[in-house]
Formats: C-alpha cells, sequence, structure tokens
DNA sequence: TCAAATGTTCGATGGTTGTAAAACAATAAG
DNA sequence: CTTATTGTTTTACAACCATCGAACATTTGA
C-alpha cells in the first residue's frame, strides 16, 4: 500500500466524532468471540457484548442514536470511512449493513511495524 | 488513553508529509537491530541499516535534505508530532536530537486491538 | 393512499490546516 | 568580527473540513 493510502486511513481517523463510529463498529464486530464491549462504545440497549460477526445490521440508526450529530453529518462520516476503506455499507431497501475491513486494520498494525 | 487521544495521534499522521517525517524516523530509530531500512523512508547518502536506537542525531537537517519543503514548514510538522506524543525532540546548540515514543505507538495497536 | 422513517445530496458557514516568506536568535566557522 | 547555518515564530492566504438544515427519494406501516 502507498503512503498516501495510509496518510488517508489515518484522516478518516482523525475526527474524533468519526473515529468513534468506527471504533464502535469495529469493536462490535471484530473482537475474538465472547469478548465484552467497553462501555464507550456499546450502543444503547444493547448487551455488554453483541460482537456481529459479518456485518452489523442496522448500523446507521444504532450511531444515530448514540450520537449527537445530526443524520447528514453522520451520513458524511459513514462515506469518508467507505472512501478510506475502512468499512464496507451496504443498502438494500431499509436495511443499512456495515462490515469493517479487517485487512485493511491489519495492514495499518502492519505499518507500525 | 483517551478517545480524543487517539483522534488527536491519528491527525498527527494524517498529513501525507507529515506521516513521510514520522516515518522515517520511527524506521530508522524503532527496527529490531539489523533490519534494513526501506529506500521509502531511508535519509540521503545513508546505508541501508542505520537504526539509531536512543535518539536520532541532527533529524531535522536530515529531514530537509529529503523534502521539499521550506524549514518553516518542517517545523512546524515536527512540533504537530510532538505535540501529539509520537516524538520527543531535544535541541543543544545546534544538536537537534528526534526520540520515537514507541510507547505510545504500541497503544495505537493495542487500540486497534 | 397517506404518513412516518431512513439515508442521501446540496448549499452555506465558521473553523482548521498546510504552506511559504520574512524576520529573528543562537550557535558555529572563517 | 563577520558570515553562514540551524531552527523558531509570526503573518498571511488559499484550500479543506465538520456541521447543520432543507429538500429529496425510497421504502415501510397504517
Amino acid at each position: 500500500m502507498k503512503l498516501s493510502n495510509y496518510s488517508k486511513i489515518f484522516k478518516a481517523l482523525s475526527n474524533e466524532q468519526r473515529l468513534k463510529i468506527f471504533m464502535m463498529i469495529y469493536k462490535n464486530c471484530c473482537a475474538p468471540e465472547g469478548t465484552k464491549v467497553g462501555a464507550e462504545f456499546r450502543f444503547k440497549d444493547e448487551s455488554p457484548s453483541c460482537c456481529v460477526k459479518g456485518g452489523l445490521a442496522k448500523a446507521f440508526t444504532k450511531i444515530c442514536d448514540c450520537m449527537a450529530l445530526s443524520r447528514s453529518t453522520i451520513s458524511h462520516h459513514f462515506k469518508e470511512l467507505q472512501n478510506a476503506g475502512l468499512i464496507t455499507c451496504e443498502r438494500d431497501g431499509q436495511t443499512f449493513t456495515c462490515t469493517v475491513n479487517e485487512d485493511v486494520v491489519k495492514e495499518i498494525k502492519d505499518f507500525l511495524k
């Protein structure tokens, strides 16, 4: 991966609100089976461990319920995260499903040796 | 570490030029003994493996020689990296020595589980 | 059919950022 | 002593960014 690509990823994570959005998705999708998600990144009215492998349903709505940002802003942040390659979103009718691109996360960790 | 702290670190790495500066220091200071530094992050007229544990001397000048940026801009970028806690710089007379805060780097990796 | 909900797109706006030039202070070299 | 080198600070400016509200298209529910 090129350097500019890494900086693009870091830029996507450089805004605190957007980082929170990413971490909520990340922690709820990518933690090892049975891991408890810390309070900081837990969705509303959701049990402490709700790790959903293979796509988080209703991601947009769930995030909206947790954050004091307008829907248009949240939509924008999702776009940025997609654009950086960190997540993939699919919308089928009213079902907005979101996946973390774990290989990209791994590349960041490898980049920092 | 607080979420805002992580976003601050990612912001410091979100600019491509600044990321390059950081990586040049990082790869030349923190690689395991004997590691060859890739061409991308090698200083000018320096051997492929020049890993300097415990502080890189003349970091500022070396970076200046590698990049097409004004000295004031590079100074600014160093400040940002320091401000994010990624590096520590010390100036004694004409000797500008620079160290990577490896524990901070480790925290980022841990953050991404 | 009508209303509510879900996400997107657009336009505006205030704030932040990357960059350079110039002036500077401190040190080193001739 | 004078000049060159190093790095900082200040100022300025164009580009970019985060945010919102409004208008919108789609889909679901009543």
